[in-house]
DNA sequence: AACTATTTATAAGA
DNA sequence: TTCTTATAAATAGTT
């Protein structure tokens, strides 16, 4: 289509190659857009020049328009999927990078290294995991200790009753006594009006109770 | 170019839009070809029908022709990047999941879970690691213990002191009880040597000490 | 880059 | 579909 005929192998004329380049690669671009818009296709193009330089058409988007070719091709290195796998494996990482991390919390709790933020509960359930491992020994260590608590629960609580005992009688002996002065006293008055120069006074000093006072064992804490 | 002059806008007839496209995209595929071959350019050329069939042409082959469109698109996505970055991902993600495995072997000998395979060296170090571990909680617990401990010493050494006075005074009150009677029986006597008929007899009941009785509090560990 | 003679592509009809 | 063909479009060679 020209002047004349030309066969279709390489240009060997630069110059004349290049024109020639840059008049079918406009006529192709033409034609392209032309078949996307007549009859409806999606049309990707491509051109390399021969000096490297790109020239491109693209019906809807040429990253789509490749998109859908790898697709079509079931080439499964689309980028899409490439892009996804990628995502797929930084997620695998997330996942995996905090639950070694919860792991490692877990295993240093368990070593012993990681116990300053933790209440009596929490290490109680640290315990108690520990208690699965190392049965005998924590065992029997708890019950001394536990024992002891018992043992001095225990005497604290009879000190206390032996206490309440020790009220009671001292109560008791008291009254007696304030009875036996009263009957003293009566004594001798009757031995003073009936025979008032023969007496005997004795000084006594006896104590004076503080009544309400021996409640020191009674508010426990277990 | 033909009998008649069309607009470049879709064809409503069906029938002549598919002739079209099968014509135009032959002519497109032979441009393209030729394009590439006169002037030594690297074409790639995709066309979807409206049907969705796909068409192709590539100069060399459509995959490295856009994967050199990529790289000239400067788009850090390329294949082999994109591979590369894919292996980097998975690299980490095998790196973590032994990690994971050990950590989790590791917990698992320390909660006594997988001790099978363990020789006697292998029992003794994670029987070391877990007298630490024990160590550290224990010492913790121990010091709540040893308070709780210490409050029931105090309260216990309270009421013992509480005990001792009572002893105290009871001793006193009864000793003075005891020198009352006796002051009373010294009357009564007299009473009765002088005036015999007159005698009033009463049951006292008085309580009997069990004098080393309340030491009970006393034996301390601590 | 414009021109134009000629080739090529293709729309419409069969 | 394919062939035909009149005609539009593309373009090789020239200016």
């Amino acid at each position: 289509m020209g002047r004349g005929k030309i066969p279709i192998k390489r240009i060997d004329n630069v110059t004349n190659r290049q024109v020639t380049f840059s008049k079918r690669r406009n006529g192709l671009m033409k034609k392209a857009r032309e078949l996307s818009i007549l009859c409806e296709a999606e049309v990707g193009l491509v051109v390399f020049s021969s000096t490297g330089r790109l020239h491109e058409f693209a019906s809807s988007s040429m990253k789509s328009t490749i998109a859908r070719y790898n697709k079509a091709k079931e080439e499964a290195v689309d980028l899409l999927n490439v892009a996804s796998e990628v995502k797929y494996w930084q997620k695998e990482v997330t996942g995996l990078r905090q639950e070694l991390l919860d792991m490692q919390k877990n295993y240093r709790m368990l070593v012993g290294e990681e116990l300053s933020g933790l209440r009596f509960g929490d290490l109680q359930a640290v315990e108690n995991q520990l208690e699965r491992s190392l049965h005998s020994i924590r065992k029997k260590k708890e019950q001394i200790y536990l024992g002891e608590i018992e043992e001095l629960n225990r005497q604290g609580y009879s000190v206390h009753m032996e206490n309440i005992e020790l009220q009671k009688n001292f109560f008791l002996v008291n009254r007696e006594n304030m009875e036996l002065r009263k009957k003293v006293m009566l004594k001798e008055k009757y031995d003073k009006s009936n025979d008032s120069n023969k007496n005997d006074r004795e000084d006594r000093g006896y104590v004076i109770l503080h009544a309400s006072s021996g409640s020191g064992a009674s508010g426990r804490t277990d």
